[in-house]
DNA sequence: TTCATGTGTCAGATAATCCTGACATGTATC
DNA sequence: GATACATGTCAGGATTATCTGACACATGAA
């Protein structure tokens, strides 16, 4: 997501990056997510609890956030063996424009998008 | 979509608001079309062969942009009595960081959205 | 009238997203 | 072993979003 010292823009981001970014925030339950999450950061399955929503569907939209960057996973071991995955917010700014978006319009693929 | 004199961020947009703008912009074909009309305004059958879609598939996304306050539409009558539909990109700024999204969640309501 | 241009809309097919209910793995406790 | 809690994944259904190919209506010019 790029995180600069001062006034960082959508600059900095690729167009594919800030289309991915932008489809993941667009989603009510994300939206959400996001906001419980800058509360503080948080397990799943206590997060599901949380706002009332089933464990795949919270681990998918969690998937979502990671792969654009909003939010960071970390999976640790509590004082018994548990395996615990903390998630958390990463902080980001994007600034969005008529400019910034022509912008980073230049720099979008087709679609053809590989990564395997 | 709220254009203040400085540094508006999502203050000023609901949650629904500021949700239809991202759901708005979260699609490459409408991240394109801001980017040209931030070149200059144009009219639909124009556009639609400028980039090469189908004038009803652009329409649509125009709806969708209009609905989210992003471009403007204007009817208007050329010299013969054509008439005419130019579309103009609204100048935004939206300023995304994890309180703005946290602040706007707090405004956001069910999805039970009427209207009619 | 016919052709070329512009507008808008609609039904239906295709594609993507969202969501649920299993299932499998692991550890610690009763 | 059975229970409780954590993790992840998958198949399939339900719901949206996307897209195409018509259709409708206008105007001006040949």
């Amino acid at each position: 997501m790029k995180e600069s010292s001062d006034a960082d823009e959508v600059m900095g981001l690729t167009g594919d990056e800030l289309l991915r970014a932008l489809s993941a925030l667009a989603n009510p339950h994300r939206l959400r997510i996001l906001a419980v999450l800058h509360g503080g950061r948080d397990y799943v399955s206590h997060l599901a609890r949380e706002i009332q929503m089933s464990r795949p569907l919270l681990h998918m939209h969690l998937q979502r956030l990671e792969a654009a960057g909003l939010v960071v996973g970390t999976l640790e071991l509590s004082d018994e063996g548990k395996a615990m995955k903390y998630y958390e917010v990463a902080p980001f700014l994007m600034r969005l424009t008529p400019e910034a978006i022509a912008e980073a319009v230049k720099t979008l693929t087709d679609g053809e998008g590989d990564g395997s």
